[in-house]
DNA sequence: TACCGTTTTAAACGTATGTTTAAAACGAAT
DNA sequence: ATTCGTTTTAAACATACGTTTAAAACGGTA
């Protein structure tokens, strides 16, 4: 099958290039030449630049959210009526995102830099495709999450899981000029999954922290020095 | 001074619009119609795109880092040798933000959203021009926030840091999406402050939790079932 | 009024983009 | 060997971009 090669070959470039340097800033004629393809062949494969970008979305969501459904049901039969625990279910998609690129492990930074991508860079057109294939998966994850902190209130729970997206999302949109800068900084080249197991307390710190404020600053004033 | 309202209407335009778009994908075309202007005005005044996109953010950076400064150092002072306390200077920053656009407030918002278009999106010579203008006060605070948490690790603090930044400024990136979804899934519209509020607690709760996993969730398998 | 530096303007320049076209090359089936 | 659907190719298309140009308009000063 040669003409599966030739989409192949795109959606690797493609997916190398959009998490390098976005969607905007990297053109057909860049992804067609890394390659290896005539310039064409993307509009006669995929139709078009955003469908291009739609399947290289898919090409890692699609299994990762099929194996994370087959997890969370099975640790959601294992729960009964106990609450979920959210180190766990926290573990759990971590794990199945890291089992997901299990082959090739620069392809998680890849994926995450990506849906950092879609979702602070305007293009519509992304969060609507993705919300459209994905956004069941998105809601039954919320519904577990809600039940791991049955304490929260609906709306401390929706901004903290937004809050913890964002120091998930972030992180790995620059983790790998965020190793570099650790390197530099700290002296010790980390790994992915190391990491993910500091990531993980903080953000589980963060989600599980007492809601109310408990110093005394709540006024909005600082000092008043100009 | 009429020279003064061409160039402040295109960087008021310019504001909004990479606010909302990003940078690759506003024109100066666009730019230059919305603020009532001459196409080539952009490059009469500011010489360039890449200029100009230095000078709106500079337009927030400058006013807001000089207060920070010296809310920073009036704290300092009032330290003496005691270690710095974590939810207050965390709620200086945020407050001089806040104070920096007290007459429009959702500038704030839109400035949140571009230091993170500028930290995710490629664009290297924005990162090259803010670590260049703003890297001293970055430092800075930085150092304040290491005497705050003594006991954490210089590797820890590092990525804690970071975790930190990812979900402050994700959260801002798309604050107004967010809240629109709060208010359509809790019902309630929430303010900036609101938002700050609850977000406060969530990273100084992250960034203060015990170092280690203080759960047994160590091994890397979930289930293993496909 | 005449002058001159500053600012604005319409038009064009060169380049790059996503997409389309129509012909060529390919591969299996008759 | 010929046919036919699929795939690849080079070339062109129309459009959009950032930037430059040179002339016009402006505004205070002599």
């Amino acid at each position: 099958m040669p003409q599966k090669d030739t989409s192949k070959a795109i959606l690797e470039a493609a997916e190398q290039l959009f998490s390098e340097r976005g969607f905007a800033e990297t053109s057909l004629r860049t992804i067609t030449a890394r390659a290896g393809v005539n310039l064409a062949a993307v509009n006669y494969h995929f139709g078009s630049k955003k469908s291009l970008i739609h399947a290289v979305f898919a090409g890692f969501l699609t299994p990762f959210t099929a194996r994370l459904r087959s997890e969370l049901s099975l640790y959601e039969e294992s729960l009964a009526d106990e609450p979920a625990e959210l180190r766990y279910l926290l573990g759990i998609v971590f794990n199945t995102a890291l089992l997901t690129c299990a082959d090739q492990p620069e392809r998680l930074n890849r994926f995450m830099r990506l849906l950092g991508l879609a979702y602070t860079q305007g293009q519509g057109h992304i969060k609507r495709y993705l919300n459209r294939e994905y956004g069941e998966d998105f809601a039954s994850f919320s519904d577990l999450l809600r039940r791991s902190m049955p304490e929260l209130s609906a709306e401390e729970l929706y901004w903290r899981f937004h809050f913890m997206l964002g120091a998930v999302m972030f992180t790995f949109s620059g983790v790998d000029t965020l190793k570099a800068m650790a390197e530099h900084d700290v002296g010790r080249l980390a790994q992915t999954s190391d990491v993910i197991d500091l990531l993980l307390p903080f953000v589980a710190g963060g989600m599980q922290v007492p809601a109310q404020l408990p110093v005394a600053f709540a006024g909005r004033e600082v000092s008043g020095a100009s």
